[in-house]
RNA sequence: GGGCGAUUGGCGCAGUGGUAGCGCAGCAGCUUUACACGCUGUGGGUCGGGGGUUCGAAUCCCUCAUCGCCCA
């Protein structure tokens, strides 16, 4: 390392070592290497996705995980790729197209609109990808995989035609959650609660068999009166529970003749007493409560809503043709025109919302597919037993609630861009369905014996056999069949018949939650698979618990027959540092490129990881980043300072040559690779990347390398060689523990210093990738050494005499840059090259030892266990100052005293305490009692 | 309504039974030949309120309050 410039560099260094850790393939996972294997997939970032904040932090998880692992000697494989994200990509070229062309999808034709998707992908889809590169990711790109590729494609279909054959892929009409501005069904997941000032509408509705009677109805959603289809009250509620039975008039749509306004009043437990007036409109076709009951009690469905949100012709004259929220507007106003508007207030309610679109969804009966889970069990007791680990652990309080509460999947979406339904269906004749029935060789059945359908091979293959299910609704298409394939012969035969796909894709997630093996080559028993399957680690927020982690669980155990990851690490949310979350509309979200080209990668990762406590969220400050800044700087210098010292790299250290210093450093090194590694073991980031932090800036930099130049300025070359090697001894340990926080500037410094030179190829000699990971120091170490504790406590005592010295310094207002006398009456014997270390650090000029040393009266001193320190200057400037701050220590110990006292002399103490404890306690109060002394010395010095 | 989490110096957090800590910010001094992206020194907290268990509680239990998230 030649001429290293003063502050580092990060630019031009990273994206050297990234082009050398591509080239060499450093990344690239081997099924083949008999090293025990390490792996982690991705979760697949959009395709239409831009790096944020939150990204940045998953990603460093994953890398500083993955790269941990390289070192430790495993064969590691981290899986990369993208999703493809149906309704965001759709949307977003769905918008491009529109304000380019002025054209929608549906003028360009579903064939031609996916054409455009494609383009799209194909020419920006990268950017993410390309954008993690620049973070430092050490994934395998050779392995880069897609939700749409044609090898993922197919393993999409062959699931949903395997679940399909078992029954658990089934077409029902039922309330789905409608997003009016895609126009497709959402699942429960994609819906956002979000509150919502709306207003309470109080209309009246006459009792029918009682004129004059009436009754009041509280509802957020005038405009759908029109699909009210009965009113429903509480059969327990004794102010209405008589009317059961009776009929009111629904007062909209206005203009219908009086008798197609009669509803019937129904009883239903579900009714809540306290909502309102406590009686209830039932709108069976917008509101998924109001469906139920009306199921119960087989209530018509009126639809007043089109698919884009607007009303229909069954919502009468006024409101028809009107978009739902200038309807309900005008609904009231008609209420209040009838006289049937008793009052309006205003009303918060939680609204569902498309997380998508960000409109409000409707609930609206449609037919879709469905998906029963599969595995359900298994994934459920995988987590409860703790086979499966979720960190932090309450997380699989969640997951189990979620498990044991299951619902249905709404797996089907009214979109283009995704895995269309591998599903063809076809109305047949009465001839058609004979034939089927004839070469049918079986007939399934459910619990109930009736007929579910029946499958028959058409492609004429043995063992090939598609199921056939009458699936419509029983009045209408009676012939209708369904039939699921992924066989090309099966789908040549079914469009030979005049058989039609169904239009609708697969929701996005059905073909993620596959990606642990869809990405490793399953179905086929691939070598990759056998060697990285279940993968080690997954890394995710929490917000996709169930849409992604549950999900992918169930699919493990049912196509893999075990679980696809031994544990989950959830990230937490990145927030602004006043806690909002990050979002566009505030512009709240620092681009982390940005932060990357003003910082460089490794202080973002940095910054981000030592701020990031296990499961709670992340305030983001760019404050942090400037911290992980000043600290590569820190790191570059620090070995800077080593390069300048010259000499041979990595000396042997001989143990008859160490000073308490080295000791005491090797110790605290020994502390902090034990530290670091068990904090990484328990995904424990922030405290992982503190300890690196404290050790290296506070122990390393600011007392050892300061207490190494006594040697390093003095003229004994063997000591000199050694102190050297312990300062590279140190120093490649420390690299090697922040390579996975800190990978560009640790590959840099690793080379430029050398240390790469005596290592074997593949274990740190060509890259620090591979360099052994530290372990704590054994027994065998510490003996050889002499590393005994009872250095600590030496290195603390002078650390206490320095800082003390420092003090006196600066209550006698000398400047920390001028060298000045002090006098050292020692407690006991000191070595010559402890001596020249507090020389140093005191920055004295002379440190004169004077065992008997008389001072004079008001000589600034300080009284330490290592002996009594003395500053002899002529004028000292603020006596007054100087014997406060003594007055106030004096308090504080003797406050402490008292405090100790008191315990001690508490006779149940000595009784219960555990005799560690009280030891503990008396040795305290002796320790006090001596500092006070010492205090009190020098007050009396000060007062002569 | 149910569940989960948080509440510790100005700010952000650590500490889960035994002497309240860290970083940032603040204040004061210093261009001391590794680093001003730096060095040195220093002030600042009755650990959200109340009650309990214990020789001893920031830490365990109960309760209340405030904030946040998830589910209904």
């Amino acid at each position: 390392m030649a001429e290293i410039p003063k502050a580092y560099e990060p630019q031009s260094v990273e994206a050297k070592w990234y082009q050398f850790w591509l080239e060499n393939k450093l990344f690239v996972a081997n099924p083949a290497s008999p090293k025990p294997a390490y792996s982690i997939v991705i979760p697949p970032p959009n395709v239409t996705g831009i790096l944020h904040l939150g990204h940045v932090l998953n990603n460093t998880i994953q890398d500083i995980l993955a790269r941990k692992a390289r070192m430790e000697g495993k064969e590691v494989l981290w899986l990369p790729g993208t999703d493809h994200a149906g309704i965001a990509t759709q949307v977003m070229v769905e918008k491009k197209i529109r304000k380019e062309e002025h054209k929608t999808r549906y003028e360009l034709g579903r064939e031609e609109f996916l054409k455009r998707v494609w383009e799209w992908k194909e020419k920006h889809g990268g950017i993410i990808i390309d954008q993690l590169k620049k973070l430092g990711s050490s994934c395998d790109w050779t392995r880069e995989r897609f939700t749409m590729d044609p090898e993922y494609s197919r393993c999409v279909q062959r699931v949903f035609v395997e679940l399909y054959k078992k029954g658990l892929i089934y077409r029902g009409k039922r309330m789905v959650n409608w997003c009016p501005a895609t126009q497709t069904a959402l699942s429960d997941e994609e819906v956002i609660m979000k509150q919502q000032n709306g207003a309470l509408y109080y209309f009246k509705v006459e009792v029918a068999e009682q004129p004059g009677t009436f009754l009041s109805i509280a509802t957020t959603r005038p405009e759908t009166i029109p699909a009210d289809t009965a009113v429903a009250v509480n059969p327990k509620d004794p102010r209405y529970a008589h009317l059961i039975g009776k009929h009111v008039l629904r007062p909209l749509p206005a203009e219908l003749p009086r008798e197609q306004k009669i509803i019937p009043i129904i009883g239903d437990e579900h009714v809540d007493f306290e909502f309102g007036t406590g009686v209830l409109k039932v709108t069976p076709a917008h509101d998924k409560a109001d469906f139920e009951i009306g199921l119960r009690h087989k209530l018509p469905v009126v639809d007043v809503l089109n698919p884009d949100g607007t009303m229909n012709e069954l919502a009468g004259n006024d409101l028809k043709g009107l978009d739902r929220f200038k309807a309900r507007k005008l609904a009231a106003e008609k209420l209040a025109e009838l006289g049937a508007l008793d009052k309006e207030e205003p009303y918060t309610n939680n609204v569902g919302f498309s997380e998508r679109a960000d409109v409000p969804i409707e609930p609206r009966l449609s037919e879709q597919w469905f998906l029963k889970y599969p595995s359900v069990e298994a994934s459920r007791s995988v987590v409860a037993e703790g086979r499966m680990k979720f960190f932090p652990d309450r997380w699989a309080k969640v997951y189990e609630h979620w498990m044991s509460n299951i619902q249905d999947w709404c797996i089907s979406r009214q979109l283009w861009w995704g895995h269309r339904i591998p599903v063809w269906s076809k109305t047949l004749t009465d001839a058609e369905l004979k034939s089927f029935e004839r070469a049918a060789t079986s007939l399934r059945v459910d619990e109930n014996n009736h007929p579910l359908g029946f499958t028959v091979s058409i492609s004429g293959k043995a063992g090939e056999e598609s199921f056939f299910s009458p699936q419509g609704q029983p009045s209408e298409d009676k012939g209708l069949v369904f039939v699921s394939t992924d066989s090309p012969e099966e789908l040549r035969e079914l469009e030979r018949r005049g058989f039609t796909q169904d239009p609708d894709v697969l929701d996005t997630w059905f073909s993620s939650w596959l990606w642990p093996f869809a990405t490793m080559g399953w179905p086929e028993q691939t070598p990759t698979l056998k060697k990285f399957y279940p993968t080690t680690d997954l890394v995710t927020g929490p917000d996709i618990i169930f849409f992604w982690v549950a999900r992918m669980i169930m699919a493990g155990y049912e196509f893999m027959g075990d679980m696809p990851f031994r544990n989950v690490y959830f990230t937490g949310i990145i927030r602004d540092k006043q806690g909002r979350k990050m979002s566009k509309q505030l512009g709240n979200s620092p681009d982390p490129l940005d932060l990357i080209t003003k910082y460089g990668a490794d202080a973002l990762r940095f910054g981000v990881m030592r701020s990031a406590p296990l499961g709670q969220d992340v305030l983001f400050d760019e404050k942090d980043v400037e911290l992980g800044r000043n600290f590569c700087n820190k790191l570059w210098n620090a070995c800077r300072f080593r390069q300048m010292q010259g000499g041979a790299v990595q000396g042997e250290i001989d143990p008859n040559r160490l000073t308490s210093d080295d000791k005491w450093i090797l110790l605290r090194l020994g502390a902090a690779i034990r530290e670091v590694t068990n904090a990484l073991a328990e995904y424990k980031f922030n405290e992982a990347t503190q300890t690196l932090y404290r050790f290296f800036w506070n122990e390393y930099c600011d007392w050892y390398v300061e207490a190494s130049k006594a040697v390093l300025h003095g003229t004994d070359e063997a000591k000199k060689a050694n102190t050297l090697a312990i300062l590279d001894f140190v120093l490649s340990h420390t690299l090697r523990l922040f390579h996975p926080f800190l990978p560009f500037i640790t590959e840099e410094l690793w080379h430029g210093m050398g240390y790469n030179v005596d290592m074997p190829e593949s274990q740190g000699g060509q890259s620090i990738m591979y360099a052994p990971w530290p372990k704590p120091f054994d027994t065998q170490f510490r003996d050889f050494y002499s590393l005994d504790d009872c250095y600590l406590e030496f290195a603390e005592a002078k650390q206490e005499l320095v800082t003390l010295g420092r003090n006196l310094r600066r209550e006698s207002n000398v400047p920390s840059n001028k060298k000045v006398k002090f006098i050292l009456k020692p407690a006991s014997d000191v070595v010559p090259n402890d001596i020249a270390v507090l020389q140093i650090l005191l920055n004295a000029d002379p440190l004169e030892v004077v065992p008997n040393y008389q001072p004079k009266k008001g000589t600034p001193a300080a009284y330490a266990k290592m002996g009594e320190l003395y500053l002899p200057l002529e004028g000292v400037s603020d006596v007054e100052a100087e014997k406060a701050r003594l007055r106030k220590k004096l308090g504080n110990i003797e406050d402490e005293i008292a405090k100790v006292q008191q315990k001690l002399s508490n006779p149940a103490f000595a009784q219960k305490v555990p005799p560690a404890v009280l030891r503990e306690h008396q040795q305290r109060l002796v320790d006090w009692q001596a500092e006070k002394q010492r205090v009190e010395s020098a007050l009396s010095a000060l007062e002569g």
